[in-house]
DNA sequence: CCGATGTGCAACTGTGTACTTGCACATCGT
DNA sequence: ACGATGTGCAAGTACACAGTTGCACATCGG
């Protein structure tokens, strides 16, 4: 049930789990707007490469893009990444209170 | 800058983004302290790729353990999780001011 | 119209990792 | 002491993925 908030927690934090995703999304919400290839200038790594992580950035909702005559502007979303944290806060108060529940049950005075 | 609170990023992503790795934090959670044999026999899969999972948990600090007599037990921790939703939260907040301020330009009135 | 720029598709390579199996070692209870 | 239970190490397999190269196609500016 924790993870309800989040259906697609597998490939969110996988994307968020590639340093160079990461830079991209720095980059893109820098920008407010961006193409590919003005996006791989910024990296080691090839306009291609890019594309291809951007790609998964899409599919988690977390840019999205529009074709604008020759070129492809992406934009950055919040949503997914405001989402995950509060379901990691959700998680981590569930887990306090947990092992706070633990810990007083072993602390408590024995009768 | 933004990834400072974030040191182990990639790694703790990356560790949060396997569901049977969740699935033990869950259950690890909910137990309070487990050993990797009780853990697996919740899950589909081996023993030895319970233990493996959790020593990836461990080296992101998610969860530590002890040795105790011929068991080890696992516990969980909440801080890197806290640390991660504030990052998101963080980067969140600066990627919605920024696209508020270019969407304020672009609807600046034409002078 | 033509070169320049930007994009999209496809295949290939290398590396990481999730999971398994097999076995050796340590510890508990009787 | 001995069987049972729990752990740790090692090697192997299958698959996913980051990154590359090569090329064809569309669109802009002069």
């Amino acid at each position: 049930m924790t993870t309800a908030l989040l259906d697609h927690a597998d490939e969110l934090f996988a994307a968020l789990a590639e340093p160079n995703r990461r830079l991209l999304l720095e980059h893109l919400g820098s920008y407010g707007v961006a193409t590919a290839t003005t996006l791989a200038a910024q990296l080691p790594v090839t306009r291609q490469a890019v594309t291809q992580h951007l790609a998964v950035l899409e599919s988690v909702n977390l840019v999205s893009s529009a074709r604008a005559g020759r070129e492809r502007r992406y934009t950055v979303h919040v949503e997914p990444l405001t989402a995950a944290a509060n379901w990691m806060n959700q998680v981590a108060v569930q887990w306090d209170s947990r092992l706070a529940a633990i810990k007083a049950l072993a602390e408590a005075p024995p009768d």
